[in-house]
Order: structure tokens, then C-alpha cells, then sequence
RNA sequence: GACCAUGUAGCUCAGUGGAUAGAGCGCUACCCUGCGGAGGUAGAGGCCGGAGGUUCGAGUCCCCCCAUGGUCGCCA
């Protein structure tokens, strides 16, 4: 909206000050750099472009400016551009443009902030993929909220999204699982003959719990069964459990891809047999080792070990091979544990002469929980850790969905409990957020019809003049924005900064727009009505794209 | 030791090579007790880890150093 055809206006006025002959011809990249400023008084939009250019022009900044100015020509966009510091030009929105868009948003509805710009585009999220060999921990979380959301402001930017979920349940690390469910079922019948092993098998409590549920159901009936059976239900209850946790975070996958399945198909050894005929892979020491060090790595890697079977990246390898021919765009969540396999991945799909460039990788780092100002220690390989959903019991999804999005991903993340259980708004920006929302709610379904006030849809909107009804109107606008930044710069915590900027917004248009005391004018009062109606399209809308609930009111 | 990331207000953190570096919390003062629970306004608080460089311009890019975290397996 605003921003795309001020873009556009400006790059039409360079162009028509060069044809007029106020500035001269030169070639440049026809990127204008615009932003919103911090301060006020630099308007709503400001764009250094005439400094960019002053090179290519050859010119003082402030006279580009001026001859982009000029050219700008008459529109209803824009009451003022001015010149300011060594060459900015200032831009200030027209206040009729603007209380139009009110009109916009509501006929538009919660699509209002919606892009074009992926459409037919297929794009696929692949995150949390976790081993069905525990409950998913405080680990699992952060991608979790980073990849789902991401994958709903990609499905806002128009993208055909599909959120995939990668799993093993194969191998030594499940025939260990199944190991450890009979070690545990069998101390219950009293055989304590086989000790767990350190390192090899799982401590974890929830294996207790499996087992004991067993034994509940079916008695020593169980005591000759194989380990693969013990394995079987070791994942199926593992995996319900995860998916339970899942959906308490409101997080739902369209497809859980097998890695299995990548031998089944074959592709797996395609994979294997293509490196080695191009000579990718060598033999030493009993094994098949990728040339890693022609990228420019330190060392080789072993992708087939010396019992012939292929490290995990060589189905890593397979499965994104596999999503190429599925998807257009692909974006895997990681944590930062992960992130030295992606490399091997990304040189070895080069080395099949596979087009890496639709590959992008959000590596995020680890979340440290804080209660009462100390740290609360958690380890995964232990038996002492952290489950999702003791932290959804403490502090409830919409706190979790938050402060997991609200840090870059390359930020350490401190999660503080006590301020994630607060329900107070000046403590907690989940309360803050979603009391902005139930506020408007409040206007509009409570408090003026118990006034006896009637909602006219049908009302000008062109009386929102007042500072604080241009600053909310043009925040509601950002949101387009903000998804068009996310979708290009995958950094989605930008969402989480924008809900709690634009409940502020609205926070003090409440504090100094009253709109249903008597002294306020009926048309004032039918145009505060309508753009609390939009700022609740905007607030609903934005608290759903981060997959938090936007009460109607708070008890 | 190598590689990757991080280091910004007392705390937790934002910050597209562009203006006087921002927000929330905490602190101080004030306004509103209303349309719904504390909301709003203002203020104090900074050697942007340190030192060089690149350029019209560096918190942002490059080099070196220091500190912190992660990774460095024929586990995933």
C-alpha cells in the first residue's frame, strides 16, 4: 500500500526529472531505500535515495532532493515532502488518504495486510523434526513457534506454504528405545537382570510411564515380545505424545516425512552411487569419505560407514533432493546444535549439480528458562529436562507462542517464567497485546450498545485528523510491511515487535480520542468508531498470524 | 585449537551503510480514574566489548584482540 506506491512514485519522479533534464542520465540498481522514521517530525516516510544517487549523478544530495521533488507530481498520497539534513526527503501521508484506508481495511476484513508476491509459489517449512525418542523439551520449542509462524506469514504473503515435519524411525538409536521400554517393562515384572546403559539408552521418566501404562494393560503378557515390538510402541506413544504437545501449541503439520521412505525409493543410494561416479566419494579405511575439503571445508566426511550403512546425511542429502522436485522455496528450522550438518548438505546437493539458491536455512539459538531470577537447569541427555508441556502447564500457549518469537533467532534467549505467567499488562506484553484487543471489543460490542450508541458502517471517516487516530491508522498500515520484511528476511520475531507497537498505537488513541463520552461530536464519534473497528481487524489479525487468541474481553 | 554466532541503557532486548542510537521493565515527575483492571505523557539513564581500516557517512561492512555460547563422531 503506502509504502510500494511511494516506491514507485519516487522512482517515476527520477526518472521524470532525468527526461526533463534536472537531473542527468545514470545507470542505478532502481532500489529506493525508504523507511518509517523514529521521529515525528521527519514525517511518516523518509528515504535517503537522493544520498544513494548522489554518485552516480554526480551531484550535491540536496539538489537531487530537489529535482526528485519536483517531479514528484500531484497525487492524494503525499501533502508534504520536504528537504531535510544532507539530503533526506521527508514524506507526510495525507490525512484523507489515510482515513480512507480505514474504509479499506474494514472492507478488506483480516486480508487486509495480505501480499500477492508469493503467489504460486510453492514454499515449504521444515521444522521442529524430531527424533521420536522423547517428549519434545524447551529445546524443540523455539523452532517450533519460529517455523510455524514463519509459515503463516508466508501464507499471508500469498505463498503456497506446507509445513513438514522430517522424522527417523529407524536404526540403532530406535532398536536403543525399544531396548530401553523392555528393560523398563521387565524391572516391573522384577527382572532387574539387564541394567539400562549409560550413554546408550534412555534415562528419561517418560519410559516408566510407557512401560507402566503397558504392564497396566496387558500384565506380563509382553515378557517374551521382541525388541521391535517394544520399539513399535515405544514411537507410536512417543509420537502421540509429540503430537498432542504440538497441537497445544496450536502447530500443525501438513506432512511427517519418513526418512525411511528414502531408502524404500531408492533415492537414498541414487544419492550414494551419483557421488561416487563422479568421484565425490573415496575409499579409505573401510569407508566412503566426501570430498568436503573441495568446498573449502577442514576435513572430509564419512558418508557411508565401514558396515555399509549411510551417515545421516546421506538421506539429509536424499530428502532435500526430494523437496527441490516438490518445492520452489525451501526454508529449514535448526537449531544452532544442527547447524554444521548444513553445509555437507548444501556442498554435496552442489556436487550432484542440484540448484541450492531456493534453500534457505533459519538457524536459531537455545532459550534459557529463568524462574524467580535463576537459572533452571535442564539437560536432554538425562533424565532431568524440560518438556514443552510443563512449560504450556505454567504459562499457557499464548505466552509460550510470544516470547519464543519475540528474539532474533540469533539472539541467546532468556525466557523468564514470572513474567510469562503474569497477567498483569505492565508486566507482560502477551496480556498488553491482547488487552488492546479486548478493549476494542469492549468499544464496540459492550459499551456503546449499552450506551445506546449505533455503529454506523456507513459514516465518513475523513474527521480522523488527531495525531494519535493518524499515528494508529498508519500502524494498522505497517502491517504489510512487516509481512513483506519477514518474507524477505525470514527474521519473524519482527511480528512480535510490531503486535506490541501496534497495541500502543491503539492504547493512546484510547487515552486521547474518547469516542463514546457525550461532549464527543456524533460524526467524531462514528469515525472513532470505525477505526476501532479496523484496529480490531488489525489486532485480531496479527495476534492470528502469531497463533496467539485474541480474547473479547479479559476477566 | 578450528569454525559459526553473540557482545547496544541498571535488566531483557530491537536496530535495511544514513538524521540527535530506540523499546519494554525498573527509577522520577505529571495527566486520566474514563470506554474494562492501572492506561497515557514526559524525564533521567549510552565510549553500541576494545583497537585499526573501508567511505561523503559505520552500532551495521573488513582485519586483529578480548569475553560469552554453540559445534567440531564411522550419533541424529
Amino acid at each position: 500500500m503506502a509504502q510500494e506506491q511511494l516506491v514507485e512514485t519516487i522512482r517515476q519522479a527520477i526518472a521524470a526529472a532525468q527526461r526533463a533534464g534536472d537531473l542527468p542520465a545514470f545507470e542505478w540498481d532502481n532500489e529506493v531505500p525508504i523507511d518509517r522514521p523514529r521521529q515525528p517530525e521527519h514525517g511518516d516516510f523518509a528515504t535517503p535515495v537522493a544520498m544513494k544517487l548522489a554518485k552516480a549523478a554526480s551531484a550535491k544530495p540536496r539538489d537531487i532532493a530537489e529535482a526528485i521533488i519536483k517531479h514528484l507530481g500531484e497525487g492524494d498520497l503525499v501533502t508534504a515532502a520536504e528537504i531535510a539534513g544532507p539530503g533526506y526527503i521527508n514524506l507526510r501521508l495525507n490525512p484523507a488518504w489515510l482515513s480512507n484506508q480505514v474504509d479499506e481495511v474494514l472492507r478488506k476484513g483480516a486480508v487486509y495486510a495480505d501480499l500477492e508476491r508469493g503467489k504460486g509459489i510453492r514454499a515449504q517449512v521444515e521444522f521442529v523434526s524430531a527424533n521420536p525418542t522423547g517428549p519434545l523439551t524447551l529445546g524443540h520449542a523455539r523452532g517450533a513457534v519460529l517455523g510455524d509462524t514463519l509459515a503463516a506469514v508466508l501464507t499471508a504473503a500469498g505463498y503456497e506454504v506446507t509445513r513438514e515435519y522430517y522424522f527417523n524411525n529407524a536404526g540403532l538409536q530406535m532398536e536403543s528405545l525399544g531396548e530401553t521400554l523392555r528393560i523398563r517393562y521387565l524391572e516391573l515384572l522384577g527382572d532387574y537382570s539387564q541394567p539400562l546403559q549409560d550413554g546408550k539408552h534412555y534415562q528419561g521418566e517418560y519410559m516408566h510411564w510407557i512401560a507402566a501404562t503397558l504392564f497396566a494393560f496387558h500384565g506380563d503378557s509382553w515378557r517374551n515380545k521382541s525388541v521391535p515390538e517394544f520399539k513399535n510402541l515405544a514411537v507410536d506413544t512417543i509420537f502421540a505424545d509429540i503430537r498432542n504437545t504440538l497441537r497445544r501449541l496450536s502447530v500443525e503439520f501438513d506432512v511427517y516425512f519418513n526418512e525411511d521412505s528414502l531408502y524404500h525409493t531408492g533415492d537414498v543410494e541414487d544419492v550414494i552411487e551419483s557421488l561416487k561416479e563422479h568421484e565425490w566419494l573415496y575409499f579409505q579405511d573401510g569407508a566412503w569419505w566426501f570430498k568436503a575439503t573441495s568446498f573449502g571445508k577442514d576435513k572430509d566426511r564419512v558418508f557411508v560407514r565401514s558396515n555399509g550403512m549411510p551417515t545421516y546425511r546421506v538421506p539429509d542429502i536424499a530428502y532435500h533432493r526430494n523437496k527441490l522436485q516438490r518445492f520452489d522455496r525451501i526454508i529449514d528450522v535448526l537449531g544452532a546444535d544442527h547447524k554444521d550438518a548444513v553445509p555437507d548438505v548444501l556442498d554435496a546437493l552442489r556436487a550432484l549439480e542440484e540448484d541450492t539458491s531456493g534453500i534457505s536455512v533459519l538457524i536459531h539459538q537455545f532459550t534459557t528458562l529463568i524462574r524467580d531470577g535463576e537459572e533452571v537447569k535442564m539437560s536432554t541427555r538425562r533424565a532431568n529436562y524440560i518438556t514443552i508441556d510443563e512449560l504450556l502447564d505454567e504459562v499457557g500457549a499464548d505466552a509460550v507462542r510470544y516470547f519464543m518469537l519475540a528474539l532474533a533467532p540469533t539472539t541467546h534467549q532468556t525466557f523468564d517464567i514470572n513474567v510469562a505467567k503474569s497477567r498483569k499488562e505492565n508486566e507482560n506484553p502477551v496480556v498488553y497485546i491482547q488487552y488492546a484487543h479486548a478493549r476494542a471489543c469492549g468499544i464496540l460490542d459492550r459499551e456503546a450498545p449499552k450506551r445506546g450508541i449505533a455503529y454506523d458502517p456507513a459514516a465518513p471517516a475523513s474527521t480522523l485528523t488527531h495525531e494519535a487516530e493518524i499515528h494508529l491508522i498508519n500502524e494498522m498500515l505497517r502491517l504489510r510491511e512487516v509481512i513483506a520484511r519477514i518474507e524477505e528476511d525470514l527474521e519473524p520475531h519482527r511480528l512480535a515487535y510490531y503486535a506490541r507497537e501496534l497495541a500502543s498505537a491503539f492504547n493512546t488513541f484510547y487515552d486521547k480520542c474518547p469516542v463514546l463520552r457525550t461532549d464527543v461530536p456524533p460524526d467524531v464519534q462514528q469515525a472513532r468508531l470505525k477505526l476501532t473497528a479496523a484496529a480490531r481487524i488489525a489486532l485480531a489479525r496479527t495476534l492470528a498470524l502469531m497463533s496467539m487468541s485474541a480474547p473479547e474481553e479479559i476477566v
